[in-house]
DNA sequence: AATGAATGAGCATTCATTCAT
DNA sequence: TATGAATGAATGCTCATTCAT
């Protein structure tokens, strides 16, 4: 990202662009040694930028955490909207979110480490995580297969929430198993598998 | 790089005790304040013994975290082998694999929340864990879909390595939403409803 | 695990030596240095233990300092109410009184300096300090003045309220003015004057 | 904080209104939260300028202080003097001087915490303060006594510098009660019975 | 073995001061 | 003159670990 100072008159001159630095910073800090072990100074020596400078724009380490998953969980949810909106069929939407997780995370290794582990680390986090957006997208993934059963495009013998869990369960599994995994392989190209089976199962008719 | 002690314990039979007593406690203050925040004196306190008495027994607070996962990993695999190998049919274990891991996460809240959470608070937690037995135990569950497959009763057009992760992804997200839920429910039963989609997928046919 | 406050230090045998001994280093410290600018480090310095073994008998910076003049506040009532018991008169009371405040500051330069300097120098803790036992040393000289006022010893036209500030900002001054000057003279020999101007006044009759 | 900024160069010497303007912004600041705790931005947002102003006009945070007090000083002597200087009798002379040391610190409370509270809290601020003019103010009450003495209306077996010691701080202990008190009192009066006591004395002849 | 007092490295945060604009 | 974003030194407090008893 470039440092335009000449463009944007109306926030903060160069506020923003320090903002997402930390920001940037920040993840790929908290990526290689975790929340609780990477240092504020860390953050800042990333950025570039001193100690000082991270405090005015975060009022603490804390808050920089919340921003990276809050802004990412608000994209994330906005495209996939967008994304979604002219889909008709609940299979395909599905099989498109499956997707737009699997690509959105493949795409940026350190974000999904800090979005894997690092929000996964304590109760409290996942809480907020929780209430910030991923009970959302939670929910849009249960209402995408309630809208399934009424197109009778899925069966209505299964309890949709229960069934979105299992969704988002096997997605969540493949990232995390991607992030660990020594070997670099894509990870997008999974999702096609990944709704196979949710769709048919493995069972042989 | 580890570990435990497990042998030179057995040797004294009230050291037995002492360090059984003492991982009991770090699970009750892991659970309630995670991992970061847990103080050895809290588990010290918790295990009415004084502060210096944990030295004795573990050789620094990460170390009681491995244990506790080594421990909990090793009863829940050796108790995993003795279920499954009267069973004749791979689906039939694999169902059995998942009430299993239903039940007893369901059975001890605490070592639920340390496992679902304070074991993925980091990518090194992550990595040992996997090294210390998660890796062999989503290797059983691998082979026991790829030995479904040859039975015939799984699809055979299947990579079995990501059947095995949604697989595990599934219940794993189940347990996850289990201990963030305020309302008090059975996890257990759950676990028909995950095999049921595992097995027949959600479509409608 | 923790210690101790105030309270039970007693029960530990050499904890109330090191209670002792930090209290002396911190009399000392803020005497030269101020409050604001003492460390903590400084007063582990001078008591010649590690910082944070501080920590370990006081809570905070701040409840050094309290404890430092609830202590003298506290010896230095008792010691006045039993010297005073057995004084009949009230201005001969009030003449021990003077004495007693210029001998007893004047015998350790630096607990002066910390009554005289660092109590005055915020609002809240003079305030902290009036709570704690300045109010009622200046009411046991109020009621000695009323007293003597009774005995027929003291005129009764005169407030005791406003008299006993007198008298007590008549001593102070000349604590504070003894402890900023250069020159060493003794404190305690001033009360007699000090004495004479509060009962007969200056004026030339 | 920001600023309508007019370029008023022109007209004024505006900077001795930016001068007074922080140092009025001071001392209620000071007043407030004490020297220490006071923050250079607090000071700033008071005077309603930005904080690199501050620096336009003083050096530190310190030389406000001293500015503060150097001013004090210099008003409160040079319009003692010429207030003095056309009375005759040194006990009026000293009487004036008690009732304008209650007046003027009376008429401004937030200036009397300063003087009384900040200005006390470290040696070294007194110290400076001493020599800043305090110093001269005892003495011009010494030599008011000593004249007095002349004048044969004191008596003549005081000294007149503990004589001036006991005056100031029985004033100075007027002053620092009011502002601690939670009534709120005229403090001028007071001076009368001040003048009284030094004067006549407490004792009933 | 058990204790718990003592240690001291480590760190988030604050804030006086500077300086480019 | 005025601004306010940026700096980075400074410090109170915590807590895992040690060790004398």
């Amino acid at each position: 990202m470039t440092i335009s100072k000449t463009a944007d008159v109306s926030t903060h001159p160069s506020g923003t662009d320090k903002r997402e630095k930390i920001l940037r910073a920040a993840v790929k800090v908290f990526a290689r040694k975790g929340y609780f072990s990477s240092k504020v100074s860390d953050i800042a020596g990333q950025a570039k930028i001193a100690d000082g400078t991270v405090y005015l724009y975060f009022k603490s380490k804390e808050e920089i955490l919340h921003s990276i998953f809050n802004r990412m969980m608000e994209s994330f949810i906005s495209q996939g909207r967008s994304e979604l909106e002219n889909i008709e069929k609940a299979d395909d939407k599905l099989r498109r979110i499956g997707e737009l997780h699997l690509e959105r995370l493949g795409a940026d290794r350190d974000l999904a480490i800090v979005f894997q582990v690092q929000l996964r680390g304590s109760i409290k986090f996942m809480r907020e995580f929780s209430a910030a957006g991923f009970a959302e997208y939670l929910d849009i993934i249960r209402r995408t297969i309630a809208e399934g059963q009424k197109q009778g495009v899925f069966r209505r013998d299964l309890n949709p929430v229960i069934c979105s869990k299992i969704f988002f369960g096997a997605l969540d599994e493949m990232v995390t198993n991607w992030i660990l995994s020594k070997k670099k392989f894509e990870l997008a190209p999974a999702a096609g598998e990944v709704m196979e089976v949710f769709f048919n199962g493995v069972a042989r008719k």
